[in-house]
RNA sequence: GAGGCUGUAGCUCAGUCGGUAGAGCAUCGGACUUUUAAUCCGUUGGUCCUGGGUUCGAGUCCCAGCAGCCUCACCA
């Protein structure tokens, strides 16, 4: 038996976190364990392991059997050993697996001396398999009681307070697959996000909508305001940007006939970070021919509704200090009547409003109406949003990707989608007239930086308009958000398995 | 980018007025065949985020930096 080496601290085998502290001595004994696992003949890093039950349907199992009862149906099991606890030479385990947690108990009677070497060998956050009975224990816990125990994987590290568990938001961020041991429900809300997204693939697909996937590597990059993270193409000798926003590849299908389309896919934005924002975030969009932004309320119900059901979310709750109701149909209301109830202003009259956010203490001078309306509603009306609330028809001028409304040139065929003061989607009634688009795209509005601007021109795209891109409505909905808003969680970086951090020093 | 708060053992946290670095869990040793964060006895474990400064003396006070959280700005 070779002597158990002891891993330099440095060169390029260096273990992932040199011992230091008491956390050499930490994984020393348990390095002391491997070691006797192996002189067991035993593999400390396991192999398959076929025919265990998931443990939430042993505990399903389990509530049939009489509290007395030793005569319980034999089960396999296997998960992380979460909670040990040593009665001389009976040894009681919780182990959690992705669907929940149940008690082991372990006798050296029951097991047999050779079995019991190996329980000298467990530490929490070991990898177990188990065949046993279940039945209850004396104390009225629900047990299996062991009859074999396989070992399956070794954990070197240890793990956090068996209490507390993770609360450092950092290391909870950085270590997320400790959060999603030990932490007090991060699995259950990321289960809750895959079941949302889920839920929205059904609704559109059982429209009709066909998924799709377009460029994440641009050329430029269109469809939304803001800053793009720009790389470079080696073998191309080309500069590329992320892609911001999903919009114009997604209308350059409905131009080839697909009439139909959605993507969910990421965007990265070289903007803040917040506990509202990440730079990369995960986007829908669906456009349907033939439709209008009416038709995309509509969806966008139909979406929340499906998706709070599939996140367990119940109809009415409160989030971020707002109470909400996802009963259908959503308030409507206008964005000049919420501007004129809120700030106090009348929306028609520019020198209204840009007296209203002088108040406000913004920037007026210079700037386009439009602008200043657009700045004094975010200022003024936004927070006061508990929604769910669709605000519709919006100062044209900051919608260029937007039809006008026949009947009034200078408003567009737009709502925003508001809960808790937070914009969880966004949709047009789609602007097609390639000529306004080009024209459009060519007007930087007065007060707007280049790159703060969704005039972004775009002949590619132009030139698929002019083919004749059928009347559509498309709508835009932020996952992250829709996930934070039905799990109730404060921080978008609760809800991104990864979220950007800073290197750790 | 600005401000506020935070950073102490593997984890969760105390640390008073500037005067020898503390607890719980985890670890290790011991007792225990019905525990439930098991309990009980004992034990090990420290770059007090980093670097300066003030001081006889700094975890504590000052300055700079790093990281996190929050607020604001940015995100039309």
């Amino acid at each position: 038996m070779p002597e158990p080496s002891h891993p330099s601290t440095t060169g390029p085998n260096a273990p992932a976190t040199g011992p230091k502290g008491s956390g050499a001595a930490l994984e020393k004994a348990r390095r002391d364990k491997l070691d006797a696992l192996k002189s067991l003949g035993i593999d400390p890093w396991g192999g398959r392991f076929d025919g265990a039950t998931a443990i939430a349907d042993v505990r399903s199992r389990g509530m049939e059997i009489e509290k007395t009862a030793d005569d319980g149906p034999t089960v396999r099991v296997a998960g992380r050993i979460m909670l040990l606890r040593s009665a001389g030479s009976l040894v009681f385990i919780e182990l959690a697996d992705r669907t929940g947690r149940i008690q082991l108990m372990l006798g050296k009677k029951q097991v047999g001396p050779e079995a019991w070497k190996l329980v000298d060998c467990l530490d929490l956050g070991d990898l177990v398999g188990v065949d046993g009975r279940l039945g209850w224990s004396k104390t009225g816990e629900m047990t299996v009681f062991a009859a074999s125990l396989t070992f399956l994987t070794k954990s070197l590290e240890t793990p956090p307070d068996k209490f507390h568990g993770l609360v450092d938001p950092d290391l909870k961020q950085r270590m997320r697959y400790l959060d999603l041991i030990h932490g007090e429900g991060v699995r259950e809300r990321f289960i809750a996000r895959s079941r949302i997204v889920e839920a929205v693939r059904r609704v559109l697909a059982a429209r009709g909508y066909l998924e799709v996937e377009g460029p994440t590597l641009q050329e430029s990059a269109g469809g939304a305001a803001a800053r793009p993270f720009m790389t470079h193409h080696n073998a191309l000798d080309m500069p590329l940007v992320l892609r911001i926003a999903l919009e114009l590849h997604l209308k350059r299908l409905l131009v080839g006939g697909l009439e139909r389309v959605f993507e969910l896919g990421r965007v990265y934005r070289n903007e803040g970070v917040s506990p509202r924002h990440n730079p990369e975030f995960t986007m829908l969009e669906a456009y349907e021919a033939y439709g209008d932004y009416s038709s995309m309320m509509d969806l966008t119900e139909a979406i929340l509704v499906e998706a709070a059901a599939a996140a367990g979310a119940p109809a009415r709750f409160e989030f971020l200090g707002h109470q909400v109701d996802l009963t259908p149909p959503f308030r409507r209301a206008k964005y000049d009547d919420l501007l004129r109830e809120v700030a106090g202003c009348d929306p028609a009259d520019a020198a209204s409003v840009a007296a209203a956010a002088a108040r406000h203490g913004l920037e007026t001078a210079g700037r386009h109406p439009d602008v200043v309306k657009s700045e004094l509603f975010e200022a003024t009306v936004e927070k006061t949003l508990s929604g769910p609330v669709f605000v519709i028809d919006y100062p044209a001028a900051v919608c260029p990707l937007t039809k006008r409304k026949a009947d009034a040139p200078h408003v567009a065929e737009r709502f925003e989608l508001y809960v808790a003061g937070m914009e969880l989607a966004n949709a047009y009634t789609e602007l097609n007239d390639p000529d306004l688009q080009e024209e459009l795209f060519r007007t930087q509005l007065a007060g707007l930086d280049a790159e703060e601007s969704m005039a972004r021109m775009d002949t590619d795209f132009i030139r698929a308009l002019r083919h004749g891109m059928p009347p559509a409505g498309g709508l835009g909905i932020g996952i992250d958000r829709l996930v934070m808003f039905l799990t109730a969680a404060p921080s978008i970086r609760d809800v991104i398995l990864f979220p950007i951090h800073r290197p750790h020093t």
